[in-house]
This record gives structure tokens, sequence and C-alpha cells, in this order.
DNA sequence: TCCGACGTTCTGCAATGTAAAACACGGACT
DNA sequence: AGTCCGTGTTTTACATTGCAGAACGTCGGA
């Protein structure tokens, strides 16, 4: 999945460092990027000021940071994508009436990348945002994307990504995920109980064309207190069901 | 400002070819790409498996793309700018009050690029969204910019970016935009008269620090038949400054 | 089965990316 | 002022490596 270039640009793998470490800090200096590289200063500053004339880059004073033209080309991919158009509206309703947060994501490379939020009244704050990347085992969202992928997908994205832990709750085996997804794809909706973060319950529905083939997803988070693990969640099941109902059906009439 | 490289790295330089065909083309196949940059096609390949190989292109088929990856690199920058935070909320209120079409937009390589975007009941429908770039000399937003940038700063700027014509009413002549510069910065917003969008006029705000450097500016557009050019706008006008104040005082204070 | 169109791999030569050193610049401290 | 650091930048010469072209593999249609 993860290809293997078999001749890569090498001093292409040294710019996409460059921005990674860019990335992390939020700016960074000439000679701490050499030195965290452990590259030569003048190389460190050829790429640099390469990516800075193709405006990826800009220099405040001494300070090297990555420019907004990432927001803008991340904006250009999202609007190209009819199902972020489709949902919006929806999403914005849903979370009014729930006065949840609701999120919309999309599945590339084995991992879930969230394409809006909506946030009700009384949303939870969590630390994801419009382009946070998740892996799909530990979350509603995720696991509704996984359960309507074909298994051998899913085996893939497994062997890929693995099954690391985020909380105590997070499914990490194997076989226990394979069937929880079965369950999850016969009911047509997936349940997060703290298996990303710690004190919040998700529901979550995929999107569907009318094919089956899995668009994305959709969820609802909230405090553990509001849902029970256990209980009565007929609720907001209904409401994710009936928001992503919506969602396809727009989608294949539009 | 856009810097000449003097030792720019060539095999850069074609990578930044080829993710902009793919950019500007939704996706595209390794001869299309190859075709249309005149490159061989050994070339093009070992260019876009190095890209895919670090997850900044996906490959569906035959087909390549741009990965989300870049929503995610944008989505990082943006949180990293705490303008965006402070605004959100704020912008969000001025919308649902007014009805119109609120933006939030920050300048970098003379060029404003949207942060957010939030609608109102009746918000006309136009073609930017988050991560747009935009001219500084065409709109409200870049107007209450560029008033409130360093004299020398604008005029760096024009003669980067001039003063291309989007519509008849867009200002090209830099003295008659200096001129209007002049008044912005005095009274403290702009105004802008189908300058951009045909049918559209706007006010826009600068947001300032307490020391009087611009971190941004907001705007609020609406059909022209609801804010006459030449008579009273006080009622936007004192709307859309409201917001800026109260936006520069959760910057300062926060 | 052959043929054509395409993506991929291979290979040798020339282009070019790179390290090291020299240079330029600015601020801090005498 | 003048000297020293610690920067970023430019230069240069060498070896790495990117690249064109050709060969290979693969798929589909005739």
């Amino acid at each position: 999945m993860t290809a293997p270039a078999n001749h890569p640009i090498k001093s292409l793998e040294k710019t996409v460092e460059i921005i990674d470490v860019l990335k992390r800090r939020r700016s960074a200096r000439l000679g701490e990027v050499a030195e965290e590289l452990e590259l030569n200063k003048s190389t460190v500053h050829n790429h640099l000021s390469t990516l800075r004339e193709h405006e990826y880059v800009v220099k405040d004073g001494e300070e090297y940071r990555l420019s907004l033209q990432f927001l803008h080309i991340g904006g250009v991919l999202r609007n190209e994508i009819d199902l972020y158009e489709a949902a919006k509206p929806k999403l914005d309703r849903l979370a009014e009436d729930t006065g949840a947060l609701v999120t919309l994501a999309t599945h590339e490379r084995g991992l879930g990348t969230v394409l809006y939020r909506a946030k009700g009244a009384d949303a939870v704050e969590i630390d994801t945002h419009v382009g946070s990347q998740l892996t799909l085992h530990n979350s509603a969202l995720g696991k509704a994307i996984l359960g309507n992928l074909p298994r051998s997908d899913v085996e893939t994205i497994v062997e890929e990504r693995e099954l690391p832990a985020a909380t105590e709750n997070t499914i990490t085996d194997g076989a226990e995920l394979y069937d929880e997804l079965d369950e999850i794809r016969e009911r047509g909706w997936a349940f997060d109980d703290e298996e990303n973060w710690r004190g919040l319950r998700c529901v979550g529905a995929p999107i569907l064309t009318d094919e089956g083939v899995v668009k994305g997803a959709i969820s609802l988070s909230v405090p553990k207190s509001q849902l029970a693990a256990d209980g009565d969640r007929q609720g907001y099941v209904d409401e994710i069901k009936s928001t992503a109902n919506l969602i396809e059906l727009r989608l294949t009439y539009a």
C-alpha cells in the first residue's frame, strides 16, 4: 500500500525530511534544520531556497516556515471531494440538533482524514481538526469504514498500520477486530467506547454508494456520561443513521 | 519577496511541476504528466513513486492524485495560527446575525489566504473556500490589510504581484490605490464595490495587534442591492468593526 | 496469437547535488 | 570603534545520482 520506490529521488527525500521538520516545529532556522537532519548547511539552504522560490516555504527574518500554500492545495483537494459538499449542511444540522461533536472523514492510504467537523452547543473539545489523520481501528468513524471495506483491503491496512493502542479499550487483536467489523457491517453502525479518547463514546455510520462502496463515514461524539455502553443507544444511532442516509441520497442524486 | 534561489535543486523543481499538474487536473496518468511536462516517462515515474512512498501522492489504478496529506499539513498550519482560533466563534456569530458571507484571511507572500468562512442564511455563493489565495488590491479584505501595512511593503507587493483587473471596477492604478489605502488606514475599514466579484459589495476591517501590526482582516460580503456604494453603509461597518475589535481583544488577552 | 499501448525496470553517461571552505554580515562585548 | 563570535550565504571541485533511452512486462483488443 505504501509503495517502496525502487529508484527514489534522494534529493527529494531530503526535501521531504526538511518539510517534516518544519511541520513539527512551527518554524526553524537554517542551522537547526541542518543539525537535526545531519546535513550540511549549504544543502539545506539550497533546498529551502528552492522551496521558497516556489512558495512552499516562507522566511520571516531568519526563521523558515511552511507556507499556506499547503492549506491552499488542501482546500482544492477537499472541494473536489463531492462527499464534503454533500455532507456539510447535513452535519451542521445534526450538530445543532444534538449539541454534540459531529465529524466527517474519508479514507485513503489506510488512514482516515477528517474533512469536516461541526460543533454543537455542548460539543466536547478534542484535538482533531480538519485534515487530522486517524488510524481506522480505534474510532467509530474508522470502524464504520473498515466494516464496509473488502476483507482483503482491511487485512492489508492492518498489516501496514498495525493496531496501535490509543487507550486501554483500543482493540489491538486482529481476530477481535474482524468479529466486530462483521457485526458493524450487518447492523449498519459502529460504536466506540473510549477506544481513542478517554471519557468519550461515539457512534458512527458509513456513507455508501448504491453499489455498496464506502466513501467515508460520519460520527457523533459525546462524553461517556451521556451515552451508556450497554444501555439505550437507539436515539443517537437513529440520528446518525438518518443523517448518513440523507447524505447518501444527495450523493446519488446530485 | 519571491526569492530567486541561486542554486535551485533542479530535480525538486521538476517535482514541483509534477505536483502542479496533479493539482490542476484532478488526477492524471503517468504518460499524461510526462507528455505535458515534456519529460521522460521514467523520470516522472521516479518522482511519482518517491512522492507516493512519502504519501504525498496516491495511485488509484493507473491514476495518480495528490493525497490528503496536503489537507493534513494545511490543517496543522491553520491551527497554529492563533488568529484563526480567536476569530472563528466571532465570525460564526456575525454571519448568523447578518445572514451574510463572512470571511477571515491572513496575508503571506503578498497574497491573502482564506482561513475561515462562515455563511449566514442569505449568504451569496462565491468560489472562494478555505485555503483560497487572493490578490490583495481588489477586495475589502485585501485592502484592509494593505492599508495597515508599511508603505514599503505595499510597494514591494504591488511590484511583485502587480494589479491585475478582476472586474471593470478593480483598481489598477498605483496612485489611486495608495490614496485609497491612506483613507482606509485613517477610517479603519475598507470598501469593495464589485472590484473582485461582479454584483458583490463588501466591507472589511483589519485585525491589528496593540502595536498596530496587521494580523489579517475580516470582511462581510452582500449582493450590491443590499448595500449602496454611496448611501448608508454604517450598519454593516459597525458590525464588522465591532467584530474586529472583539477578535483583537481576544488575541491580546488570551 | 499477435499487436499496440502502456507502465515499469535497467543501465551508462553526463549533469548536478553536496560537503567543506571561504565569505559576508550583524550583534555583543571590550 | 574594533574585535569576535555565531549566523546565513556563496563558491568550488568532486563524486554521487538523476535521467534518457532502450529493454522488459503486462494487459486488452483485434
